[in-house]
DNA sequence: GGTGTTTTGAGGTGCGCAACTCATTTTGAG
DNA sequence: CTCAAAATGAGTTGCGCACCTCAAAACACC
């Protein structure tokens, strides 16, 4: 009837005992100091294995008196999801705190390339964790290995650099994310045919190009009655956004679905009361104080969502578990990509 | 630019000095142990206050040998979403024996409350914490009191027990999910009026009725062109779901929509698909190897899911927060309401 | 005042590990 | 075999706290 889920606790003298050999050596071994032959690397690491011995995760920390330091690398700028991530990642003070972390909030251009790059590169040394919305550029791939070569524990946060070898990914599937759109366009249109317009930050961005992607793959296969008109690209700015998708909409009396890719929601919700078009599907991205009044208002009908805060937390305890060698819980840790219409508003 | 987000670490010797007591008495405060005048308790609790001071969790962990005892109160019988949330459990258990925390498996009849407040009054003394799938009856209400009378954090999982004094619940708003699921039949059925049917377990369970309150709230005010039937109770089982819905399914040919509140998903399923009536809207409930099948193949539209690895694990974080004195992360414990349709399959 | 009770202080011990020193043993090269 | 270099063992210290004991001080009551 009752099941216990756990083990008893080993220590690192029991591992010392079982591998015959003395506590200094199991300590050389288990943080990599010289000084050790082979062999006897391979009967502490094997004693370890038998036993699955896990450190003590309280004693380790307690022993290290050194405080760990994290750099959140960030975009500069009002961007309201980044600073949801940074409000969040305050909310998380006390638990910091009591786990002894310093985190800090490095603001740069991450549009830039070599600027972005620098600003990596500046960090080395000083940090031992870094968590960095990343562009995926040669430049940056280079600055995030070096982090990487220098010791420090690297994760991509909302935007990926695969090729570059960051330990962790923390962000949404965007290919998944586009089609996910796409068959929420798709079925709350209802059947109609028509035309769909696509606003976008622009298609030199990695998630935006990829959600077109996946959207337009959904779009295809499933919805042949829709035709999805050309992109827009309104560099997430409203002015912008608005004014494209304005005179598209006047050339298109038959355009029944949208899909905004980025920011520049507030640019895109304009255009379309001023056309008096309210009725065209409208399915964006994120939850901030804008789209979560527009849905309200039934001016949106559906919002597809990374959770800020999730992020921010599997971030934190990400580069924590890396630094500390814990194992990390995958499934806790994947970001989920969220259907948010109004009556599931968090 | 760069900008820290944390403070120095204080000792409980530097709140002994600040409060102009000896350390003995700080621990006595801290621990609520007897034996100390009121307006020394309160000059402590102001210079921890006032410091805003964490205690550091890694020295307490480690000084406390004695390791904690969790038990999770959960159904018996074979139910796919508990079994779920025992599994992730079992993933955890590298995290769990790296924080010396055993959590225990205790399988009753939740569905009798006075078999599952026995089973809570057992529990009494033995263990730090509870998590308990509860029905919300005077009995069990008095047990869950006693079981915090005596020392015991409780949470309630999945079903709450709003009028007892447990710490705190980890599961989903019903009502809003119920509204969820409404505003999805009537948007997903796309325009044409007809009939809605409601599969439930029973109206006499908690989140049952709420979920099926929230989905008339919905469907009356919004969607006027379809009208609700009455609900049906399979019970949770598949062959009494077929039958009752096979029936109604004979009975009307207008029924554009359908809302399976509980489990009994399979017998749903089969009901629809023997009548050709696939294309009715189908929305349900969480994601099993079952529904995601039935998401794959088109024959449901979508899933109202609460993550049960999610459950699992803020069941045990808060679990431990709470044993801790440490404070909870409100945000991060909320159990959210997730859409899933074929794209955002998790 | 004296008595008993309550409150407070001082101090010790140990949790499991990291990080270090220094003495001793083993190994390999010549 | 010799000698230096490498490898290993034995041991210490301290991280911050929980938990405990015992003595001293403050207090209440008669």
């Amino acid at each position: 009837m009752a099941e216990t889920l756990t083990t008893v606790a080993l220590t690192l003298k029991d591992i010392a005992r079982e591998a015959g050999v003395s506590l200094a050596t199991v300590d050389r071994v288990l943080h990599n100091r010289p000084g050790v032959r082979p062999d006897m690397v391979r009967r502490v690491r094997e004693a370890i294995e038998r036993n699955s011995f896990q450190p003590h995760v309280a004693a380790a920390e307690l022993a290290r008196s050194r405080a760990r330091r994290f750099a959140f690398v960030m975009p500069s700028g009002p961007n309201p999801f980044m600073q949801q991530i940074e409000a969040y990642l305050g909310e998380m003070s006390g638990w910091l705190s009591a786990r002894r972390l310093k985190v800090e909030m490095i603001a740069t251009d991450v549009f830039d390339a070599s600027v972005l790059a620098a600003s990596l590169e500046a960090l080395s040394g000083d940090y031992d964790g870094v968590a960095v919305v990343a562009l995926d550029h040669p430049a940056v791939r280079a600055a995030i290995n070096d982090l990487v070569d220098a010791g420090a524990k690297v994760v991509t946060l909302v935007s990926d650099v695969p090729s570059a070898r960051r330990h962790h990914y923390v962000g949404i599937d965007n290919i998944a994310a586009g089609r996910t759109a796409g068959a929420l366009v798709g079925r709350l249109v209802g059947g109609r045919s028509g035309k769909v317009a696509v606003v976008a930050g622009s298609q030199g961005l990695r998630d935006h190009a990829e959600r077109i992607f996946g959207f337009n793959q959904v779009m295809a296969s499933e919805f042949p009655d829709l035709s999805v008109l050309p992109v827009l690209e309104g560099r997430d700015e409203d002015a912008r956004s608005e004014q494209l998708l304005a005179r598209l909409l006047g050339k298109h009396a038959d355009i029944v679905g949208l899909y905004n890719v980025g920011a520049g929601t507030q640019g895109v919700a304009k255009a379309l009361s001023e056309a008096g078009r309210d009725k065209v599907v409208f399915v964006g991205h994120d939850v901030t104080a804008l789209t979560r009044r527009l849905l309200l208002q039934g001016v949106m009908d559906a919002a597809i969502s990374q959770n800020p805060g999730h992020e921010a937390r599997a971030a934190v305890r990400v580069l924590l578990a890396l630094a500390r060698g814990e194992p990390i819980l995958r499934e806790q840790e994947k970001i989920r990509i969220d259907i948010v219409m109004r009556d599931n508003l968090p």
